[in-house]
DNA sequence: AGAAACACTTGCATTTTGCAACTATTCAAT
DNA sequence: ATTGAATAGTTGCAAAATGCAAGTGTTTCT
């Protein structure tokens, strides 16, 4: 488990989420507001279940995400974001910030996707208020 | 070539740099000042030969980094950050905020990093203004 | 009672990564 | 001028990660 190739904090933390899926994931989560296995499954980029079924499972290892029986099915989980997991927030607006500014991005994208990338700082605080909401209610 | 997931410009950004070893080579560029193969190399993370050659064709071919012959020395070549690459700043430096505050980091790390990460947009800003002028000299 | 929804699991093919050895050219020292 | 080290890679193969399609065992819905 504990196999790491530095002790760099960004390598540290690509380690976590430095692949293709995991901050798609927690992307789906905060501004989709995915909570459910089968909504994260309905991503544009159409990840398969045994690779989300991994990195749920890792990035709840890693403190990032938790999982909870859904009180009204037996057959569902409901994940959610940590603290830690919602201060990954502006990580996720300046990859959102600097694929707009340079790749070809589709401009029918949720409109208030793009009020939170071009909002600075305040829209982005209010945003976090929100996630903590959301996700932090219980405990 | 062509074969991209989605158009949501985070997934197009994390297909450019989603992965494990082209953020280590920007953060080399960026925070070690590294500007050459053999530099590159030596990271603490040990990148191997054929990746790191790979990695950087990709990068150049993405218009992140580009690459010149080293008027010095027929057998190197200079690597340098583009426009569009020093904007990757913003990014790094939020995860290098998010690792030191969550992760169990080296702190013998080099102190002007831990400056770097804290220091808020002033201190970027300054650090922007010191790579366009180590990297996009001329043209 | 039967069908659909749910969160997975499994097996296999493909792709990516990692490792170690090797190459061809150029530089630097004798 | 010759030799050895340094340069930026290649190459071939093994290991790991990813992708795909089908299957599993409950639970819920009709």
């Amino acid at each position: 488990m504990e196999n790491q190739k530095s002790h760099c904090p960004i390598n540290l933390s690509l380690e976590i989420f430095g692949d293709k899926w995991s901050l798609l994931i927690i992307r789906d989560m905060m501004f989709a507001g995915k909570r459910y296995f089968r909504e994260l499954l309905q991503s544009d980029e159409k990840i398969a279940t045994n690779i989300l079924t991994d990195r749920l499972a890792m990035l709840e290892l890693k403190g990032i995400i938790s999982k909870a029986a859904d009180p009204n099915h037996k057959l569902k989980y409901i994940y959610s974001l940590t603290k830690k997991g919602i201060e990954l927030l502006p990580i996720l607006a300046a990859i959102g910030t600097w694929g707009m500014k340079h790749e070809p991005y589709d401009t029918s994208i949720p409109s208030h996707a793009k009020k939170i990338m071009k909002g600075g700082k305040p829209v982005l605080d209010e945003m976090k208020k929100h996630l903590a909401k959301q996700h932090l209610k219980s405990k």
